[in-house]
DNA sequence: TGACCTTCCATTTTT
DNA sequence: TGGAAGGTCA
């Protein structure tokens, strides 16, 4: 029984969302119109009301953040009641289907998940080892080449395998190469998971109808516009005529066209899939009046578009704001004295502030400035907990464990710590394997029996590999908490850590800790859960850093990474030509269409208060070079908008406009939380800092514990420090930037006067 | 093996 | 301009 009605509080097109069956259903929900509200109500009405067995439900997403949301509702809506539905991405539900029938198609049990860097990985090699260095063969090249190729659902073993472009041929031919050698490996990528479960389905009929009728019988889609065209076969399939399938979308937000996603797929739904029912959301619950009519004044210029017109009764808000300043400089200075004056003026917090840019480049003017003024900030997205080497090393730990024939993992921990596994070793290993044609696990086998490896290597090699085998033959049984601890412990990876005096060998630990951390949180949500399903799971998440709302700190982030988000305040700078609309996308009407929507996407993402930026100058590759208004700004409603120091919007005209005031408090409404001891209890700013700082710090008065100022990065304490002679380090834990390692000659250090 | 130097690259990146 | 990655040297 439901624990909550799910029309409770619904508005009428909601309703009919929830209540609709016998055909399918194609939702085109507007930004902040409350789809995943109607998607979960829509669940827990077919569990409640109608009787539908939750193990029947499959609800697809593109990230694990929403359908983490999704279950995380669904418990509330729904409580034990809702037990069994399966709620979760494209990727990890061909995950579990290819474990559970993979062997249908000759796939092994113990296929390992090759990432982005690991593709990278070994098309680079095989570059390399071809002599290709010529620039057409760029590994970066036949990265996206595999990847537009694949998702569309194309092996490039197949017989219609293309690759345009210059020397298409023998790039089909590498990317071949490459496919065989993850088919040895006993590997898939990422978008193999998707293709390679398609043929599955294609070719197990029986299989096909079991899901379509059992676990996956009522489908529901969400952000259909991002499907890319194996997705779409994958639904197609999965969903047959579509009578209990349900996508949701919003064309006006779909900016992955890039990555192969293809709105045409949402465009096209009625005519796939006969008798459908539409139903627009179009209510807005999340933005002021005059955001919205902003951001549509924006997105309507799209003439190519089918007319949706969100509207809200909520209030109609500040007139959004149209900054220009002279230089990126100001423009940074007008964003960081914005965020001061509110927070003094509204009694706003970090957190509430949200800064989107197009390119990642373009965060670094805007963080000098935000350090300046002591302003905590997070960059979301940035570098991801999981891309980390240590976190790398200890995944690949756990992969060698549980895939013996696997390579790529297996090559890069042979002497991570190190053993005396040098290149020299490596590259003979690679010659045994081509000699006796074995694959690379079964060459180092050989090579400890091979005079060409020199004793020593040979001896630490195969103490590596008898380590190796045992710990292989019991891991498919081992939790991952207690697999993890004896890879890293019996390896010696923790222990050469810890002997390592580089200061950030500390923040390593603590990495590592955090995943075992992580682990654990895992065991006790599975507790049936073996290593295997937790490296599963660690292999398809992509952030760790997520939007986090406990800390209290300024959101940064590219427009693409903001997408599915809101904050109360909200600033997009870098409205240029060039930027966006990015220069590689200009001369392309599509994707030029692409960055029109990824702009309403930012401005749809602010709730009260909205800021838009450019500069006519900016520093771009260390050169300043003039730069001209974004002609989207030639679209924007006036009405709605107020401008300031704008002179010549759409003629192209440089012209100069006033720099922003100084910011006019003069003390950082913020205090760095970790601060220690009365008097430096006080938040500090510039002008105070630096009157407090009495002199420069010695090197050898540096000590862990001591607070210190720098003059880029703020209010810090000391960690710890290392000595290489000439190259002495000292790690300092910032509150604006975190643990910063800093070579002393450099490190500028100064101390407070109390 | 690691420190240091040189060279290359610079759009976005749900998994 | 700045960072990452690869190469070189001790």
């Amino acid at each position: 029984m439901a624990t909550h009605d799910p029309l409770e509080g619904l508005n009428p097109p909601q309703r009919e969302v929830v209540l609709h069956e016998g055909s399918p259903l194609l939702v085109l929900a507007g930004a902040g119109s409350g789809k995943t509200r109607a998607l979960t109500h829509r669940i827990a009405h077919l569990v409640g009301a109608r009787g539908v067995a939750p193990g029947s439900i499959l609800a697809v997403t593109f990230t694990n953040k929403a359908a983490g949301e999704i279950r995380e509702r669904l418990r509330g809506l729904l409580g034990e009641s809702g037990r069994g539905i399966r709620a979760g991405t494209f990727h990890s539900i061909c995950v579990r289907l290819l474990r559970a029938y993979g062997d249908r198609i000759g796939l092994t049990r113990e296929f390992t998940i090759y990432d982005e860097a690991d593709r990278s990985q070994v098309l680079k090699a095989l570059v390399r080892e071809a002599n290709l260095g010529d620039d057409t063969f760029h590994p970066n090249r036949l990265v996206h080449a595999m990847g537009v190729l694949k998702s569309r659902g194309i092996d490039p073993r197949d017989s219609d395998a293309e690759v345009p472009g210059t020397a298409g041929e023998r790039k089909l031919e590498l990317l071949r190469e490459y496919q065989e050698r993850l088919t040895q490996a006993g590997a898939l990528d990422f978008d193999d998971l998707l293709l390679v479960t398609v043929r599955m389905l294609r070719q197990n009929e029986a299989l096909t109808d079991y899901l379509r009728t059992g676990p996956f019988h009522h489908l529901l889609i969400d952000e259909f516009q991002d499907t890319n065209s194996v997705q779409h076969q994958f639904v197609r399939l999965v969903a047959g005529g579509g009578d209990r399938l349900m996508a949701v979308g919003d064309e006006d937000q779909s900016i992955y066209g890039w990555r192969g996603a293809d709105v045409s797929h949402i465009l096209r739904f009625e005519r796939d899939f006969p008798r459908t029912r539409v139903i627009k959301l179009e209510q807005n619950y999340r933005s002021t009046g005059n955001i919205l009519k902003a951001a549509h004044s924006i997105i309507a210029a799209d003439k190519t578009r089918r007319d949706k017109t969100l509207w809200t009764d909520g209030s109609q808000g500040e007139p959004v704001l149209l900054r220009a300043t002279p230089t990126d400089l100001d423009e940074a200075r007008f964003v960081v004295s914005e965020i001061l004056r509110l927070a003094r003026v509204e009694n706003r917090r970090p957190r509430d502030f949200a800064i989107f840019y197009r390119t990642n480049a373009q965060s670094r003017a805007i963080e000098d400035e935000l350090r300046r003024w002591n302003l905590p900030y997070i960059i979301v997205g940035g570098t991801r907990f999981y891309d980390r080497a240590e976190i790398k090393d200890a995944l690949c730990y756990l992969r060698a464990a549980l895939s013996p024939g696997e390579p790529v993992a297996l090559r890069r921990i042979l002497n991570r710590p190190a053993r005396g596994i040098g290149a020299t070793t490596l590259e003979r290993v690679d010659a045994i394997a081509r000699e006796h044609r074995v694959s690379w696990p079964e060459a180092l086998g050989i090579a400890t029996q091979r005079p060409e490896i020199t004793p020593s290597s040979r001896k630490s090699l195969d103490k590596f590999l008898v380590w190796l085998r045992e710990v292989q033959a019991t891991a498919g049984d081992v939790h991952p908490v207690a697999l993890l601890e004896r890879l890293l412990g019996e390896s010696g990876y923790l222990a050469a850590l810890e002997k390592d005096d580089d200061p950030e060998a500390q923040g390593r630990r603590e990495n590592l800790d955090e995943l075992i951390r992580v682990a654990g949180e895992f065991e006790t949500r599975e507790p049936e859960g073996t290593a295997r399903q937790f490296l599963d799971e660690v292999s398809l998440v992509a952030d760790s850093d997520d939007v986090d709302e406990q800390r209290d700190r300024v959101n940064m982030m590219t427009l693409h990474t903001a997408k599915g988000l809101e904050f109360p305040v909200v600033f997009l700078v870098g409205l240029e030509e060039q930027l966006l609309p990015h220069v590689r996308s200009m001369n392309l009407p599509l994707a030029l269409a692409e960055e029109r929507r990824l702009l309403y996407v930012g401005m749809t993402r602010a709730r009260e208060r909205l800021a838009i930026s450019y500069a006519d100058a900016r520093v771009l590759h260390g050169e300043r070079r003039p730069s001209v208004p974004s002609r989207f700004l030639a679209d924007l409603d006036r009405e709605c908008a107020k401008f300031v120091g704008v002179t010549s919007l759409g003629s192209g005209q440089y012209h100069r406009p006033a720099a922003p005031a100084a910011p006019s408090i003069q003390r950082s409404a913020f205090v760095p939380p970790a601060s220690k001891g009365p008097s430096q209890e006080r938040a500090i700013d510039r002008e105070t800092s630096q009157e407090a700082v009495r002199k420069l710090l010695p090197t050898d008065e540096m000590k862990p514990g001591m607070v210190v100022f720098h003059p880029t990065f703020g209010r810090g304490t000391i960690r710890g420090s290392s000595d290489y002679g000439e190259s002495k380090k000292v790690l300092v834990q910032f509150s604006t930037v975190g643990l910063k390692k800093l070579l002393v000659k450099q490190a500028n250090l100064g101390v407070f006067a109390d």
